[in-house]
RNA sequence: GCUCAAGUGGCGGAAUUGGUAGACGCGCUGGAUUCAAAAUCCAGUUCUUCGGAGUGCGGGUUCGAUUCCCGCCUUGAGUACCA
């Protein structure tokens, strides 16, 4: 009987399904465990192969943990609001619900195709109202909280707004807007509802600012920094500006330090926590205040190095900065007004790219240094930014590159407030081993004591504090779209007011078009029916909105990142109408103990996801305050793209000029239109024929651009270039990298290359380049699972995207491999079944089967626990070649062998064991016992070395003891031939390891 | 620039605590079977001047280093005038 892989994957698939094998209940007696994926967005162009790798490996995990004993919840479900489908709405007018829809069953297709242990019955889409009416919720929950420092926690507004009518807001300790004006309790309750709910707005956890935003002209909407690659949208590249707009906002930055404390609670990778910390970027100094010359105003600024405020010998604005306009004198107005104008039209991008010029203008204004009440002299630089601390610095060229740089450019002085370094180089940044000097009180001191001491002083002036910053801003949470959450929000004299949570969801309205409208509102702005009414607590139509009661909703849509900072906790009780999800529910569940997925989430998705479950955590609805106990990254499976060669030729020539001297020249020349083997190149071939069509071209070619007369005998070829080749579909390539010439020019994509030349090698062969490079539809080196299932069978896929390497790591996708895992499977099928049928006997196993099977279960095991995946299945390979060698048809060693194969092969695994009689899925069979007695050894083949070096290995007992040992070895005839004679210095014996000669 | 990760055959990779470097698979070579092909099976496959050499390079520790330490080079990823 043989492997009929996809009748019998098919079959188990079915099976699966219809006894809802994986379905995982919210209580049991067994311990629990949450394997979770990053659910995907269904795009238009289905699953390559690339994306199954980390849902194959959270499946093997999630299977295994079944096997011992675990009650699983793996569930999966869809990313579903996103660009994509918008996009493809206002090329098409077709509904994005539809797209999602189509895009959603493909993908579903694709996953039951690989054979996945989800719990679809828990399935959740971001997109879908019953889901997104729980995204709306929390937004709510966040608008009416606030973040107290004293209690270091989110609480609701109630506790504030009790705080204000009783005692004003001089001793409230929040995060919140910077520029809020005081007031006392009398004050708060004279003020108008409006004034009060525009206090409040600085301070709840969501709020509405107006903010500069990365705005996108060509995608009509604002992106978040981890949209923007390199001062272009990740998506479609298009050029990015900066705006200002009222934007939602999240005070993520309330959490910064929980952020970055929480990391080390977690079992994330170094890297991965390493990103998160550089985005939180904490960085621990003072803020400064420096009185000005002449003006009331002050300058504050944030240091990391109060130690060096000796140094300071001017101060930097950046031009954005607010006091410049006040305090630039007559004498400077003209240059420092030419340079904010000159900055302003670099974007972003050209700042970056040009980090090197130094530039900026004097504003002829002074400052009073702190202690010694010297002016300081004011510049504005663009290497100040507007938006990181205060927008301003206090210089110190001694110690920082940058302000060494400029103020070597602008003749600033520059004062050495180091003991013993040379500073005529460059600045001194480092704070180790530096010791203060010509600082007053700080000489001496190293950089700690001095910086201590320098708050201290700073302090007793009133002019500063030790401070805190974070990198971390706050997260704009609009977009200008219409495929997302619509806000639970309307606007009453313009202050925004929560819908009542017993009113969600609030469903998206239905457009005419998905574009913004013609007055710039976002797409929502086309709605009819999108207005509140607060009688009827329903949507109603736009025309009443002057009536009393009906007012205007919020146009914006929530961006990507909502819908998934919350769907980990949602699989927990999916379909529950009255709560996000049951207490019970997340008392059970907890956290996911296995989070695999992509590392581009790294400082997107995965912060604002924690920023969440913190906030629910406040809030007491959910029992911890991580979300993902350990998390995994995947690696990148790669493509194998073919290139064609376009021909270029490097070609010296003899000739005679224009006026009768004879030229010798070497020239370039490039052929559109001819296409060279990649194997041409590999074939140690001195001369090129040219044929005689080629030769036409190349004699015009130069003819034309040259008045030249040639000689055909003294064109010599001196060099090729293969640059300029063109990607071509892999999918016209065998797998010994050769071309289908005929399939190539008539496909549609090369209509363009009908006609042009091939240049085959010697072999008559034409044969393409290769390059691993992403997977990418655009790159034409996609693979597709489908032809993989078809082919091989969904086993194979799984167990080859294993095989490829370590799951963590990038490794490039190469087809022809996966001839080799499929032949294990064939072998371990004719294991158990031959030609005549079930191969599997009740004979006692023998002492070799039983040290194959024990040897498997504690490499597979280990291999497991540690994702080491790829390992585990050259193991299945050694033990099938094995136990094939041994003839071995036990069942006692065949029948736990397939329950170590089945979290990776499920569909044979099933098949085999319901052929070996078993009416249950094997999915709950329980994980063999390792009995180490049965690898237990009486002797040992040392491998006897001299200096390191192994020359010949030894059998010997393992109970010899070392004296033993060294006698059987010294009187070897091997060591006697080795040692010519000479004694050697010594003999180390490492008993069960090794012996090592040393002469 | 900074941070992190990684450099091992023709290729993907293995060696989990310092102890026989190259497991397992692909590819390649030869053979068996076949009218032939596919499939299958068997043998070989780091390099080598056959002494040896060899895990990016140069040092070090050790009886012994892919593994530990110091210095460098290269590649990939992230991040960037962050005061």
């Amino acid at each position: 009987m043989q492997y009929h892989f996809n009748d019998i994957e098919k079959k188990w698939q079915d099976y699966w399904a219809k006894h809802q094998t994986f379905k995982a209940e919210n209580h049991s007696d067994k311990p629990k465990y949450y394997v979770l994926d990053m659910f995907p967005y269904p795009s238009g162009a289905g699953l390559h192969v690339g994306h199954p790798l980390g849902y194959i490996a959270s499946d093997i995990y999630a299977r295994y943990k079944r096997h011992k004993g675990f009650n699983v919840l793996h569930p999966q479900g869809y990313d579903s609001f996103g660009l994509p489908a918008e996009q493809y709405a206002i090329q098409t007018g077709q509904h994005p619900a539809v797209t999602t829809e189509d895009n959603i069953k493909t993908y579903r297709r694709q996953l039951d195709q690989i054979g996945f242990s989800f719990d679809w019955s828990r399935e959740v889409r971001t997109s879908d109202p019953s889901y997104y009416k729980w995204t709306q919720w929390i937004f709510i929950q966040l608008f009416e909280s606030w973040y107290n420092n004293d209690t270091n926690k989110a609480e609701h507004v109630e506790t504030l707004i009790s705080k204000f009518a009783s005692e004003g807001n001089a001793n409230v300790n929040a995060v919140c807007d910077d520029q809020i004006e005081s007031f006392s309790a009398l004050e708060w309750n004279n003020f108008s509802s409006e004034k009060q709910q525009e206090i409040l707005l600085k301070y709840r956890l969501t709020y509405l600012a107006e903010t500069e935003v990365n705005w996108c002209p060509a995608l009509g909407t604002v992106l978040a920094n981890d949209e923007i690659v390199n001062g272009v949208s990740e998506r479609g590249g298009h050029p990015v500006v900066r705006k200002k707009m009222t934007q939602w906002s999240m005070r993520i930055s309330a959490y910064a330090e929980r952020l970055l404390q929480g990391l080390d609670t977690l079992d994330w990778t170094e890297s991965l926590k390493e990103s998160q910390r550089n985005w939180i970027g904490k960085s621990v100094g003072a803020s400064v205040t420096f009185k000005l010359k002449n003006h009331d105003e002050v300058i504050d600024v944030f240091t990391t190095r109060p130690d060096t405020i000796f140094g300071v010998s001017f101060m930097t604005l950046a031009p954005e900065h607010e006091l410049v306009s006040k305090i630039t004198t007559p004498e400077q107005k003209t240059e420092v007004e030419a340079y904010i104008e000159a900055t302003a039209k670099r974007s972003e991008r050209d700042r970056m790219a040009d980090v090197k010029t130094i530039s900026g203008a004097f504003t002829g204004a002074y400052a009073e240094h702190p202690f010694t009440k010297e002016p300081i002299p004011i510049w504005i630089g663009d290497y100040v930014l507007a938006g990181y601390g205060t927008g301003a610095v206090m210089s110190v060229p001694c110690g920082d590159q940058r302000d060494y740089d400029f103020a070597k450019h602008f003749n600033i002085a520059i004062p050495n407030i180091f003991e013993g370094v040379d500073i005529s180089e460059e600045a001194y940044g480092s704070k180790d081993n530096v010791i203060i000097a010509n600082s007053d009180f700080l000489n001496g001191l190293n950089y700690k004591k001095a910086s201590k001491l320098a708050i201290y002083e700073l302090e007793k002036l009133g002019q500063g504090v030790g401070k805190t910053n974070y990198r971390l801003r706050d997260a704009v949470f609009s977009r200008q779209r219409y495929w997302g959450e619509p806000f639970p929000v309307y606007y009453v004299k313009g202050m925004p007011q929560m819908i009542h949570a017993k009113h969600l969801p609030i469903t998206l309205p239905e457009v005419e078009k998905y574009l913004p409208t013609e007055t710039g509102e976002p797409p929502l702005g086309n709605a009819i029916v999108w207005a509140w009414n607060t009688e009827s607590n329903s949507v109603v139509s736009n025309d009443k909105i002057n009536h009393t009661s009906i007012y205007p909703l919020e146009l914006n849509t929530m961006p990507g990142w909502a819908g998934s900072s919350q769907y980990f906790n949602r699989y927990m009780d999916p379909h529950n109408d009255t709560e996000i999800f049951s207490q019970e529910a997340v008392n059970y569940w907890k956290q996911v103990d296995l989070y695999i997925g992509g590392s581009e989430h790294a400082t997107g998705h995965l912060l604002y996801a924690r920023f969440w479950q913190k906030f629910m955590f406040d809030k007491g609805l959910v029992p911890v305050d991580e979300f993902a106990k350990k998390l995994i990254n995947q690696g990148m499976i790669l493509g194998t793209s073919a290139f064609l060669n376009r021909l270029s030729i490097q070609v010296s020539y003899k000739g005679v000029g224009p006026s009768g001297y004879a030229l010798e020249k070497i020239k370039r020349i490039d052929f559109p239109n001819y296409f060279i083997s990649e194997s041409w190149f590999k074939t140690p071939m001195a001369r090129m024929s040219l044929n005689l069509k080629m030769r036409e071209d190349f004699y015009q070619k130069i003819l034309k651009k040259e008045d030249l007369k040639y000689l055909d005998e003294e064109i010599y070829l001196i060099g090729f270039f293969n640059e300029n080749r063109i990607h071509v579909d892999v999918n016209l390539v065998d797998s010994s990298d050769e071309l289908n010439i005929e399939k190539f020019k008539n496909h549609s994509l090369y209509r363009e290359y009908k006609n042009s030349y091939f240049i085959f090698d010697n072999f008559k062969k034409f044969t393409v380049a290769r390059d691993v490079e992403k997977m990418s539809k655009s790159k034409y080196n996609v693979v597709n699972p489908d032809a993989i299932c078809e082919q091989y069978g969904a086993d194979s896929l799984r167990l080859y995207e294993m095989f490829l390497g370590p799951l963590e790591q990038a490794k490039p996708w190469n087809t022809a491999g996966i001839t080799g895992v499929h032949g294990f499977l064939k072998k371990f099928w004719k294991l158990y079944i031959g030609d005549n049928g079930l191969n599997i006997t009740d004979t006692k196993p023998t002492a070799d089967n039983l040290k194959t099977l024990h040897k498997t279960i504690k490499k597979v095991e280990e291999d497991i626990e540690n994702f080491s995946f790829n390992t585990t299945v050259s193991t299945f390979m050694i033990a099938c070649n094995e136990l094939t060698a041994q003839k071995c048809t036990s069942r006692g060693i065949l029948e736990p062998l397939l329950v170590l194969l089945s979290p990776y092969a499920p569909h044979i695994a099933e098949e085999l064991w319901n052929q070996l009689g078993h009416n249950d899925s094997i999915s709950t069979a329980t994980f063999p016992k390792f009995d180490p007695s049965h690898l237990v050894e009486s002797s040992k083949e040392y491998p006897i070395s001299f200096n390191g070096k192994t020359k010949f290995t030894m059998e010997l007992p393992l109970d010899l003891s070392k004296e033993a040992i060294e006698k059987a070895v010294m009187s070897h005839e091997k060591t006697i031939a080795q040692l010519e004679g000479r004694t050697p210095k010594k003999v180390i014996i490492v008993p069960g390891k090794i012996v090592n000669i040393v002469g």
